[in-house]
DNA sequence: CACGTTATTAACAATTCTGTTGATTAAGGA
DNA sequence: TCCTTAATCAACAGAATTGTTAATAACGTG
């Protein structure tokens, strides 16, 4: 026992962090075991409650991390959206969650079990990233196909996205989806665009950013 | 204590069910609680244990009741849309699944909660329910718009529906949907109609049935 | 109507999981 | 170099949760 030679406190933390993360995706706030996690760290948990005030803590810690990222992310790709035109933007927002969601396989697994939850966790942490979500289909809410509730559109297109990107064992055994490559990608990208453009019809006038998409 | 005047077992394992639905659709497996299931059903946990052989038997009992009233009615839809042709089919497959889904919202719930666990606890229960729905999304393949994958089409709009009929408090609050009213029914049948029309547009020739959705 | 059977509870047992503590060893500055 | 601080583990404590059992009261059948 004792201190182990040559390892940082940083370097622990972000080991539990990343063992955290894998552990809560796959089996969600309450299936994921302390030492579970304390084992893909190759640490006691002691450990844990050592760098983190508790299980609460952690996984709190995980959220921020794994939305903060996907917030910042989508805040960029509204206000490349903001700059150019309604049909470039959206056709820069399928690319861009695209991109987001094919790097953070975690994310859309740990959010699909927040969605579940339905959950008063989700509220102070992963509430701003909704909030960007909310705002991007408020401002985007004149350039849905006449007829349709944007709230509705909204939440097709969510459920579509994330089940998109829901790179799990049931999804690819249920509907043999190959996993990411090149050509996949580009497939998939055309895909996004015309379920989109199927909602949200491009029209003449306006990007996203009328109707209060930036802030 | 004792036995209670006039009260059958049928009846309490009834209520049991009934709580245990409303307990695993709130908080998932992990997180629902026997107790807490019992103060649903009005009845000590022991009950439980004395109706059941335990917490995942009865888990496993809940999932086949409401996996198998789905399953069933998907397959009057398959044979309905079987028996019209595509248009017909398409929009019967949006009425019918509208209606499945409004009224067993306990269903979507405890669906996406597997669906979040990925899990091992689906195959054996939940399994017949997939196959139909891979069954009907293999039937309907031709009838995909050129370009796209049919994986990725069935993908999408099991996300969508899914979502669409997700009726939890998340949902609500962020996009604020409101509940059902006949008004508000028909909109989301055209919607959905629509949704499912961008990604399989009506053709000529053929119903679902003709490529296997029969079995 | 007596008596075995069934359904129910309260209390208990066992397990599992989170969180804590004291000992132990490396790191790092005085 | 020495001594304080930081990091780690093994073992333990406490809490929560699932599962069990003995007692008990209604039910039903002969």
């Amino acid at each position: 026992m004792g201190r182990p030679a040559g390892r940082s406190s940083e370097e622990t933390r972000a080991r539990i962090l990343a063992a955290a993360e894998q552990e809560f995706a796959a089996r969600g706030y309450d299936g994921a075991r302390m030492v579970a996690i304390a084992r893909r760290a190759r640490l006691t948990h002691a450990m844990l409650h050592y760098h983190f005030v508790g299980k609460a803590a952690l996984y709190r810690t995980v959220l921020e991390r794994v939305f903060g990222a996907m917030t910042a992310r989508l805040e960029e790709a509204i206000l490349a959206g903001a700059r150019g035109g309604a049909a470039p933007a959206l056709a820069d927002l399928a690319a861009a969650s695209h991109e987001i969601f094919a790097a953070h396989p975690r994310f859309v697994r740990i959010m699909l079990w927040e969605v579940a939850a339905g959950g008063p966790r989700v509220d102070a942490v992963a509430g701003p990233f909704f909030d960007r979500m909310a705002t991007l289909v408020r401002a985007s809410g004149r350039l849905v196909r006449p007829g349709h509730d944007p709230a509705d559109v909204a939440v097709s297109l969510t459920g579509a996205f994330l089940f998109y990107f829901f790179d799990d064992p049931l999804v690819l055994r249920l509907w043999g989806r190959r996993r990411f490559g090149p050509a996949r990608r580009r497939a998939r990208a055309a895909h996004l665009r015309v379920l989109i453009e199927a909602l949200m019809p491009a029209r003449r006038r306006g990007g996203l950013s009328s109707g209060g998409a930036a802030s």
